[in-house]
DNA sequence: TGTTGACTTAGACAAAGTCCAAGTTAGGAT
DNA sequence: ATCCTAACTTGGACTTTGTCTAAGTCAACA
């Protein structure tokens, strides 16, 4: 995580307590934060660390490419600090857990011309949806 | 359409006017949209439709499946009245339009058993990312 | 045509996120 | 070592999106 610190400074990021908590957060859990949790647990280190704050520098991070935002439901935001690793996310329809995948193949390869319409494409996200094996084992009829 | 509210009928729905017409505004156009906007085009055919109504109505569709929730952002959900064809979609980085796709083959395939982590899945959802024709050529470098 | 439970309504409420003016501070300049 | 200043942070108001509730309305069956 020094790694990323010293990566923000290379590109002119003043280096605040503030910052380096929230980097600190992301790096010390490797799921899946929302930016209400990653205060929270910011709050921990840094008890005056203001919402505000968390959200302007999870935004910044997530336009640096250091995180990535991963939104597999309606709900809150998360963020995900695996982002110099192509993967794609496997989630829980119980409970909503999320785990990072590595799926064989080019997404992209999947899709003819005649489905691009012209676009220029950039990527694919694809979310795996099914039941984690607690859930299965608990499953409700 | 009138498909749909035949066999919202049968399933025991009460056919008022208000359903009725978020199913209409569903099925004439056939883009994605949020529920405000469904909201917005419900009240220029019955002036007094409340939000909750909307809401509630699009949710209950979604529940027996005759249209999908589609999340490509952090934003408004939107709502594909296209549910009974498998599709995928395709969504522009630059304005945000959003065509629904067909990639070959089956998305669950790609993901093999060691990377399914004891799940039972249910599915996969991809979002194709890019820049449409009119974005690529008014692009800002 | 009456009845009744399902449906609708307006508005309060909640969650997630953005914006702003005022105060603070990291880090280069002196 | 201290000063300066643009960059950063703060608290709180505000916005957007969505949910909930109590009271009123009405579709469909008898």
């Amino acid at each position: 995580m020094s790694d990323l610190l010293e990566r923000l400074r290379g590109r002119g990021w003043r280096l605040t307590s503030q910052r380096r908590v929230v980097a600190e957060v992301l790096d010390g859990e490797h799921v899946h934060l929302t930016a209400d949790e990653v205060h929270a647990r910011a709050v921990q280190r840094l008890p005056e660390i203001s919402r505000a704050t968390v959200y302007n520098t999870l935004g910044e991070l997530v336009g640096l490419g250091e995180i990535l935002e991963v939104a597999t439901d309606g709900r809150a935001k998360r963020y995900d600090p695996n982002a110099h690793q192509a993967h794609q996310h496997l989630v829980c329809s119980g409970c909503g857990a999320i785990r990072d995948v590595h799926p064989q193949g080019d997404p992209l390869a999947a899709l003819p011309a005649a489905e691009r319409f012209g676009f220029v494409l950039s990527g694919a996200e694809i979310t795996y949806r099914g039941l984690c094996p607690d859930c299965t084992t608990n499953a409700v009829p």
